[in-house]
RNA sequence: GCAGGUGUAGUGUAGUCUGGUCUAGCACGAGAGCCCUCCAAGCUUUCAACCCGGGUCCAAAUCCCGGCACCUGCACCA
């Protein structure tokens, strides 16, 4: 079993996600986040979210049904349908776009009909088997949702386009200044032909976007800290590494504020417990950026020997409000005196691919054989586990008190009292919950617990449960500082 | 979407080739209990599966067809 196998197999079992409507046989590319998986992608969101509101983010949340105009102007409508040639000989399928242009012809066909009739004039021949190619179908890989047949509706590809159609109403929330940073969490829509990898590609996936909005006329003045070094790998096959500072500095990284928010998601990335050494910058190569982009570096993360992409920062241009200016009418330029359209950075992230990043990077195994996830405190579902020493002589009642008392306090709390407390500590360590609470005799005669911490397995006795019971959050308790400090 | 492979309790698997004591075995798991003063110990006991549909046959987990799902490769990945 591969090291993905194996942590795809613990979500599985422990409850962090479950392939979705499983009793009618399921449907590809559709997960569900399970219990446990539920509270650490809302975890995730949380850190996301509170990184993203220290730099003075705005945040907004639009619908995933879309009206076509939409996109139409971001180009989705355009760029986002491929077509498709099938030969009917060997029955290879082609993206036909790209048929045409290794033939030289450097069309790209506005519908089916035309596309046959360029394939059939060129003899364009399948580049397997040499049979000729005679016909084309539209693939859009965008969702359409039926409605009263008049108005056509989507499934939104990304959160962007919410944000970019409220730009005027955001630069006015905003006090009409930029930079303005607005940041969008939800779902995104894609119809993968060929989902794989668990909730590494799906067709219903979580998202967090970023839009930077800036003033072309100005320097928005963000500009990285000599944080963590990187490896970046430039789209000329050029690998650099060296903190963000440095990047943008000897030209590597093309403007300030690409570099600066490169270095806050990579700040994220590190906060959510995701290795280091498995991650990487990569920067597009011309011929795969997306439509509406003209620079692009992707954070990637190392599952087993693939490259991952989980965050692409996307510089937008002027694409989208320009776009959406034309088309809807409304005048959506900035500043009075001299009317200019915003250009845009787009950090976006892969919620899901970040989980999955974090899972494996924090997957380990004991010399016992057994499996922890280190996950940090504030990212794995629970932070907390009371637990008895046996279940008789009224422990299991003593602890079942604690346990309602700490929970009151410190909600990411579990209680588990069956089979040994060796089997016990083992279960918490396999959902990554950090620090668990014994209950033994002492507790009974002299009311204090032993705290273990997962990672070391070490553990500081006669702890008062006064001491516990106290307000605010349990991670801030001065008494796992004693446990840190014993640990290491 | 194409080609090949695979599909057995919650998880991982045996059995499939060669149809028949398979009323489907094992391990982990989960539940109940016993024992136990700290890292999945042991004991008793329970729960739980042949992906779905059709066909062949006296008889199908096993063979055939269709569907669905998963894996690998190709293509795709805004």
């Amino acid at each position: 079993m591969s090291n993905f196998d194996e942590v795809v197999e613990i979500c599985k079992r422990r409850g962090f996600f479950w392939p979705s409507f499983q009793i009618y046989g399921g449907s590809a590319g559709l997960y569900d986040y399970a219990p446990l998986g539920s509270i650490l992608k809302e975890n995730v969101y949380r850190i996301w979210m509170e990184e993203y509101m220290k730099i003075g983010a705005i945040a907004f949340d639009s619908p995933v049904i879309t009206p076509e105009p939409v996109f139409k102007a971001s180009g989705h409508i355009q760029r986002f349908a491929d077509l498709a040639t099938v030969c009917d000989q060997c029955k290879s399928s082609y993206k036909t776009e790209s048929l045409l242009a290794d033939k030289g012809v450097n069309i790209v066909p506005e519908n089916e009909k035309e596309a046959v009739e360029i394939l059939v004039k060129n003899k364009v021949r399948c580049p397997k088997c040499g049979n000729l190619l005679n016909n084309a179908s539209k693939f859009n890989l965008m969702f359409q949702v039926s409605s009263n047949g008049i108005e056509k509706l989507y499934l939104r590809p990304e959160t962007a386009q919410g944000i970019f159609t409220n730009f005027k109403l955001l630069l006015t929330y905003n006090r009409g200044k930029l930079p303005m940073i607005v940041i969008q969490r939800g779902k995104g829509f894609r119809n993968e032909i060929s989902p794989r990898q668990a909730i590494i590609r799906q067709r219903e996936f979580n998202m967090a976007e970023v839009e930077v909005f800036i003033d072309p006329l100005e320097n928005p003045g963000f500009m990285p800290d000599a944080g963590e070094e990187i490896p970046l790998l430039r789209n000329n096959q050029e690998e650099y590494s060296g903190n963000l500072l440095n990047a943008y500095k000897t030209g590597v990284v093309g403007t300030s504020e690409h570099a600066y928010f490169m270095e806050i998601t990579l700040k994220i990335a590190l906060r959510l417990g995701i290795d280091k050494k498995k991650m990487r910058f990569r920067q597009h190569r011309k011929d795969e950026l997306a439509h509406y982009s003209s620079d692009c570096w992707d954070l990637e993360f190392l599952l087993d020997s693939d490259w991952i992409e989980m965050v692409g920062i996307s510089d937008r241009g002027q694409f989208d409000v320009k776009n959406h200016q034309e088309l809807s009418g409304q005048n959506l330029n900035y500043g009075e005196n001299e009317p200019r359209i915003p250009r845009v950075l787009e950090p976006a992230y892969g919620i899901d691919r970040m989980i999955m990043a974090i899972l494996t990077s924090t997957y380990m195994k004991r010399e016992s054989g057994y499996k922890v996830l280190s996950m940090p405190p504030e990212v794995s579902p629970y932070i907390l586990a009371i637990l008895p020493l046996q279940k008789k002589d009224g422990l299991s009642e003593k602890a079942q008190e604690l346990f309602t008392a700490m929970r009151a306090l410190e909600p990411r709390t579990l209680f588990d009292d069956s089979g040994s407390i060796g089997r016990r500590y083992s279960r918490q360590d396999e959902i990554g919950t950090p620090y668990c609470i014994t209950v033994d005799y002492d507790t009974l005669s002299k009311d204090i617990v032993t705290i273990r911490e997962r990672d070391s397995q070490k553990q500081i006795k006669d702890i008062p449960i006064k001491s516990l019971l106290v307000s605010g959050h349990f991670m801030e308790n001065p008494i796992l500082k004693l446990l840190n400090a014993n640990s290491s």
